[in-house]
Order: C-alpha cells, then structure tokens, then sequence
DNA sequence: GTAGCACTTAGAGTTCAATCTAAGTCAAAT
DNA sequence: ATTTGACTTAGATTGAACTCTAAGTGCTAC
C-alpha cells in the first residue's frame, strides 16, 4: 500500500490536487486505514496515472468524473467508456493538429526574425508582416 | 479599417476578448475613430492573429504582453523577440511532445476494452489494469 | 509525556482568462 | 425627435483547477 505522498510523486501531482481529485469523486475507490489515513494500492495508482493522463491531455475533471462514475457501475459499461475514450482520442488529435499548425506560424514567425536581423530593411512580405511594418 | 467585430469573426474569438486583450496592454498600437470606437488596421488584423496564435499554443497573455512591449520598443529588439520565440518553439514541441505519450496511454487504453469487451474474463495484463481488476 | 511531524477536514483564497453587467455615448433610420 | 442598435467604460462575476488555511488527530522519537 502506498501513502498519498507516495501516490502523488509518482504521478507527478501534489497531495493536495489527490485530496481535490477525492473530494471531487474522482477516486470513490480508494480505502482508509486504521487511522482514516487515505492507503492506495497498486490498481489505485494505475487508476490515478489514467487520471493524469486524461487531465494532462485536456480532459476536464468531471468528464473524468463520468468515466470513473462508469466504471464503478460495473463491466456492462465497458463499451460506453471505450466510446468515451475513442471521443477523447479524436480531442487529442485535435490538439496535436492545432499545436502543429501554430508551430507552422511561429516557425515562419522566426524565420522573419532571421531574414529580418540580417537585412532590417528588406521589402515588405505579408508573412513577415508585424509591428515592424506599423508606424509606432 | 476594419470593426471590432470584423476582427473578432476573422480571428474567431469574441468582441469582448480583443476588448480585454486591449485593456491588458496586448493592443497598444490599435487608434480610434472620429467617435473613439476602435478601428483595425490590416497590420492590426495580423498582429491579433499572431496573439491568437500565441495564446491556442499556450502561451499567457502576461508572456505575450511581454512580446508586444518589446515591439513596441522598436527594432534593436528584434533579436530578443526571436529568442523568446524560439523558446515558445520549444515549448509547443514539449506540449505536442505530451500529447502523443498520452495518446499512447489512451490508446493501450482502448486497446484493452477492445479485447475486453469481446473477452471479458481475459487474464490479468499491466496495462489493461484499471478498475476491471478491483473488488468494488 | 511532550514536541514535532504528517496526516485529516471543510472551506476559503488564488490564478487565469475570459465573460458579463450597468450605465452611458453616438449615429443612422423611421 | 425618438427609437434602435452597436459601441464605449470600469468593474463585477464566472468557471476551472487547483492551492492554501486553520483547526484538529494521531504516531514516533526523545
């Protein structure tokens, strides 16, 4: 059995954002001690770390919360929860596109920069268009 | 020149946001109107999506206000802007980075209630390890 | 046994980025 | 001329996700 210091170094996260996640339902698993300290075992860590996973790729607490509260209902909801997973794989690609396309725009951005600080007065371009194009 | 709301609709976000992005100091170069209403210039239209750009890939409004007081100073600080850039840079590719290692995860994930769901009484595996595996 | 520390709780506070509200201005349309 | 509607402002509110506080409990080491 882990402590909740233990829990939270592994994952990455504080004591308190465990309590929180605790508070707000997310861990209805996890048993007390003799002491009502919180223990985790083994399978509560893996649950955590799928928690982190979903929060760190964008997933908000209480969509989490449905998927716990799914999960506690028994297997017959093993297919909704695989649906749930399948939506939020598609949300993940669709971050990963648009992080990539403002890669695109910041690379160009840097790329003027370059041109820019070897020439300062090279003739106006649109993708290099910025304040330096504006009277100030 | 260009409405508030022109500008809104062409960067997709609201009046309001460029009013508040305006009231953060993002906006120092946009003049107004005879009747003191905003007016946008092109130029102006490109620095607010290259704002927005900043913001979809995470950066803070306090880190981009730092971006436009350094235009503002002029072009001596041309270099610094690149570097912050650069640094921005590194971290979309960091955030792009997380967001395939926690698809991965999802994926595994998903992979697990496919086989699940069409044998729910598979033996135990590490990474198909979640609440199937508890006593609830 | 008592000092120190790690834990517990409910609930308050913080931060960020909007988002909304209320009161008012202005110009065109009826 | 008055109504409509879009704009203006300062400042309040929202919502998400923590993060901290205060008060208290209980184990361990001296």
């Amino acid at each position: 059995m882990y402590t909740i210091n233990e829990v939270a170094t592994a994952c990455n996260i504080s004591a308190h954002t465990i309590r929180f996640y605790d508070k707000e339902g997310l861990l209805p698993f996890i048993t007390r001690n003799s002491t009502r300290k919180r223990q985790f075992s083994e399978a509560d860590l893996e649950v955590i770390k799928l928690i982190c996973c979903l929060r760190n790729s964008g997933m908000q607490v209480k969509e989490i919360k449905q998927y716990i509260d799914l999960c506690m209902q028994g297997k017959e909801t093993a297919p909704v929860r695989r649906e749930l997973l399948i939506d939020h794989r598609k949300a993940i690609l669709r971050q990963i596109d648009d992080y990539k396309k403002n890669l695109n725009i910041v690379d160009l951005k840097i790329a003027f920069y370059d041109s820019y600080i070897a020439a300062p007065h090279a003739g106006y371009d649109p993708m290099k268009f910025m304040l330096e194009n504006k009277k100030s």
